[in-house]
RNA sequence: UCCUCGGUAGCUCAAUGGUAGAGCACCCGGCUGUUAACCGGGUUGUUGUAGGUUCGAGCCCUACCCGAGGAGCCA
């Protein structure tokens, strides 16, 4: 009797009769012989088909069956170290379900226009099959490590009523007779909801309408955002660590496969470990003047080119803190001991990656926040319940916003965050 | 928005201003250990669009469309 199972799970059943339904990933025939590439969302096996052992009319069934033909197969499991993974499937019975003819995305090379307009097909290949299940083993290990600290999933909403930092970024939409933004940050929904519930995160998409074209900007993204009662800007460099390490820890134990067929150099994960190094913004700059390639100038925030010189010095994330305040959000608290300065952290990821993670400690003091919305010229009429909770038991606060994509990109080796999401939305596409 | 590069067969690319090509995919045949299999044969074109220069334009010129990389801004 052939028990039905998935190929991740193969080494449970070496030496019995096994059933998998899957699709054709690539076959070889040699003659009398074909060597089927089956995968079934799980993962790849070697499919091995003797004329002699089907018999002729199998056999020819399987003759012309195309790229991602949809194929029930019956077969022996065998360990065989000749094989790709290390198992294969010595055929007994198959059933076509569809006979496929001309798959578009074949083995050879493709340009990113060709595959990118066939995404929802390019998304069966082996290395987005790998990328999309690191994706997946990055947010299941966020929402354990938040489980396992006690906090609680307090989700922020999609649509605003208004800009929260400023408008240019914002997409608009139709809100029966008003107009609505697409949420660019959940942050301050965060901090009422820490307010209620101590320490919380929201994890969804978040839409910014810029015009960026490069490979770390889409135009809609996963962000996750903390927020902790009571915390410093100390605790919320020592959180973002903590995370981090977790999520590096969890990715190497779940998802070594993957990393592999990605040819992910697993030392450099393996390097991940406490503690970061953390640099303020000054001597961040004391390294950017070594570089006279540089046009970063002090009181300037960093550019692209400035963050990678600075991760480059080191083979674990970086934490730059207390940037000058003029380059950041109104809400950041500044820092007592030089106001100068804003209690603030990015961490900057190895590898040319850029920045994953950008958080602070808010500022909790009702008439200083009233002066910081003035000054930004924001209209303090939007910004009313935000106020509240300042008036109604403040207390000092901060959190970060997290970058999914740009994270699995930097944990999986791609050059480009448009892999790391199944269906990326960029500036110049948005099909399929 | 700005800068740079590109658009030729289903895909990846080639083609001094002079008949539009190759590899792969696909189709037919061969092969009992292939890993992007291999070997033999075959099919495949509005050269992004519209003008212009020229005896003649895939190639030169102008405008536009589409895409990629980067800047700025950000995660």
């Amino acid at each position: 009797m052939s028990t039905v199972t998935t190929i991740e799970k193969l080494a449970l059943h070496v030496g019995t009769n096994v059933t998998l339904r899957g699709w054709v990933h690539n076959k070889n025939s040699k003659g009398k012989l074909h060597f089927i590439q089956l995968r079934d969302g799980t993962g790849f096996v070697q499919c091995v088909v003797f004329k002699g052992a089907v018999g002729d009319e199998i056999f020819h069934a399987l003759d012309h069956l195309g790229q991602e033909s949809s194929l029930i197969l019956e077969g022996d499991v065998k360990a065989e170290p000749r094989a790709p993974g290390g198992f294969e499937i010595s055929v007994t019975g198959a059933q076509v379900v569809q006979k496929v003819e001309g798959f578009p995305i074949t083995p050879k090379e493709h340009g990113p226009d060709f595959l990118l307009s066939n995404r929802h097909l390019w998304l069966r290949s082996k290395r987005q099959w790998a990328l999309m299940r690191i994706r997946d083993c990055v947010i299941t290990a966020i929402r354990r490590f938040y489980d396992e600290q006690g906090f609680v999933c307090i989700d922020s909403p999609v649509f605003t009523p208004a800009a929260c930092e400023g408008t240019s970024t914002l997409f608009e939409v139709q809100y029966f007779d008003d107009k609505a933004y697409l949420t660019q940050s959940g942050q301050l929904y965060g901090e009422a909801s820490a307010m209620a519930f101590g320490k919380i995160y929201c994890f969804g998409p978040t839409f910014r309408s810029e015009k960026s074209k490069t490979r770390r900007h889409l135009t809609e993204f996963w962000m996750l955002e903390p927020e902790i009662a009571y915390a410093t800007l100390d605790d919320v460099m020592q959180h973002a660590e903590d995370l981090l390490c977790y999520v590096v820890k969890s990715v190497l134990e779940r998802r070594r496969t993957e990393l592999e067929v990605l040819e992910r150099d697993i030392s450099k994960l393996e390097k991940i470990v406490p503690p970061f190094p953390r640099l303020s913004y000054d001597e961040a700059y004391e390294i950017l003047k070594e570089h006279p390639e540089s046009t970063f100038k002090y009181g300037d925030d960093f550019g692209a080119p400035d963050e990678t010189i600075i991760s480059k010095r080191f083979d674990k994330p970086v934490m730059v803190h207390r940037y000058p305040h003029e380059v950041k959000a109104f809400y950041m608290k500044r820092d007592p001991a030089d106001p100068r300065k804003a209690l603030c952290v990015d961490v900057l990821a190895p590898e040319g990656i850029g920045e994953i993670i950008g958080g602070s400690q808010r500022e909790e003091d009702l008439e200083t926040l009233r002066a910081r919305i003035a000054e930004h010229k924001l209209p303090e009429e939007a910004f009313a319940w935000y106020l509240d909770l300042r008036r109604y038991g403040t207390v000092p606060h901060g959190g970060f916003g997290l970058g999914l994509e740009r994270t699995v990109a930097w944990l999986a080796g791609v050059e480009h965050v448009r892999e790391a999401s199944p269906f990326p939305r960029m500036m110049y596409r948005i099909y399929p």
